[in-house]
DNA sequence: CCCCAGTCCTGCGGGC
DNA sequence: TGCCCGCAGGACTGGG
């Protein structure tokens, strides 16, 4: 499920693509549901024909081709989509592709099993406007410790689920959510208006600790090994994982057995010994 | 404001 | 052994 280190490993992967000219847009063929394509695909196809690729950017978990007219294509991975260059996973859940000229690279190509994936190309001023509607949070690895508070700090929510909401902060998922709190020593079910500063602080550090590991390791390809960069490799960081699927198998930390909880109808994953309701686990660092 | 259940979708693995 | 159901969860929606 790609989160943010998985996207951003998709976007890094694909950077090559920037100085290509697009050739055309167009849907693969593919016997499963097509996938959301917004606008219609002969529309996007007549936008992008001809443009030059100035960047590759990334918005939480989406990633962002800039063409040179300032249209942003869009891609939402979800659950099982992946950005590529290369040879995909398999040919029948192949969705998009996205033709190339004068570069090394001939194809940037959408695959996605599940079908839940979404592509969607903006105007300059769609995409300010998905910006400050408010659906969207900073992106998880821009936003300070002062305005990763601010956002949270009033909310009588638990904290794993207020992290996992894209409004709030942009980037972490159900994965990363469970390693952050493990790592800041904080009780999943915590009431984010409980937290205290210290606390907050905290899991600022440890948010930006994991998401940057998680990004050297390649992100996390987990068992059902989906997950792959735009080489169509794995990442490694599922080996890191200290409480993700890992219920009744000792903590590395404490041999504590992990827990797992449901919240918000998704599986938590947590210490009970390191992650205590009352405070930080004293032996980590912060700041 | 926030919660919850349902929706999309496919592949897999547990259980019978 | 084979089949079926339920689960995985990111983003979103509608109702309470």
């Amino acid at each position: 499920m790609p989160e943010l280190p998985e996207v951003e490993t998709m976007r890094r992967g694909i950077l090559g693509i920037v100085g290509a000219t697009v050739h055309a847009a167009a849907r693969t063929p593919c016997r499963k549901q097509p996938i959301s394509i917004s606008p219609r695909i002969d529309r996007l196809n007549r936008r992008l024909q001809g443009q030059t690729i100035v960047d590759v950017e990334r918005l939480g978990k989406r990633v962002v081709v800039v063409v040179e007219s300032a249209d942003r294509l869009i891609f939402e991975p979800r659950m099982t989509g992946l950005v590529l260059i290369d040879a995909p996973p398999t040919t029948e859940h192949l969705r998009f592709e996205l033709q190339l000229e004068d570069s090394a690279i001939d194809r940037l190509l959408f695959w996605d099993r599940r079908g839940l994936g979404r592509i969607a190309l903006l105007s300059p001023a769609d995409y300010q406007s998905k910006l400050s509607d408010g659906s969207l949070g900073p992106d998880a690895l821009s936003v300070d410790a002062i305005e990763f508070r601010s956002r949270f700090k009033n909310s009588r929510r638990e904290i794993k689920v207020s992290l996992l909401d894209q409004a709030a902060i942009a980037g972490v998922g159900n994965l990363y959510a469970s390693e952050i709190l493990h790592l800041a020593g904080i009780h999943p079910q915590s009431r984010c208006h409980r937290l205290s500063v210290k606390q907050w602080g905290a899991i600022h550090t440890c948010m930006r600790a994991i998401l940057q590991k998680a990004i050297q390791y390649e992100g996390s390809t987990l068992s059902d090994g989906t997950y792959r960069n735009a080489l169509n490799e794995s990442g490694s960081y599922q080996n890191e994982h200290q409480v993700y699927d890992r219920a009744g198998q000792p903590c590395r930390y404490c041999g504590q057995s992990i827990q797992r909880i449901v919240q918000a109808q998704r599986s938590t994953f947590f210490c009970a010994r390191c992650q205590s309701r009352r405070g930080i686990r004293p032996q980590i660092e912060h700041g």
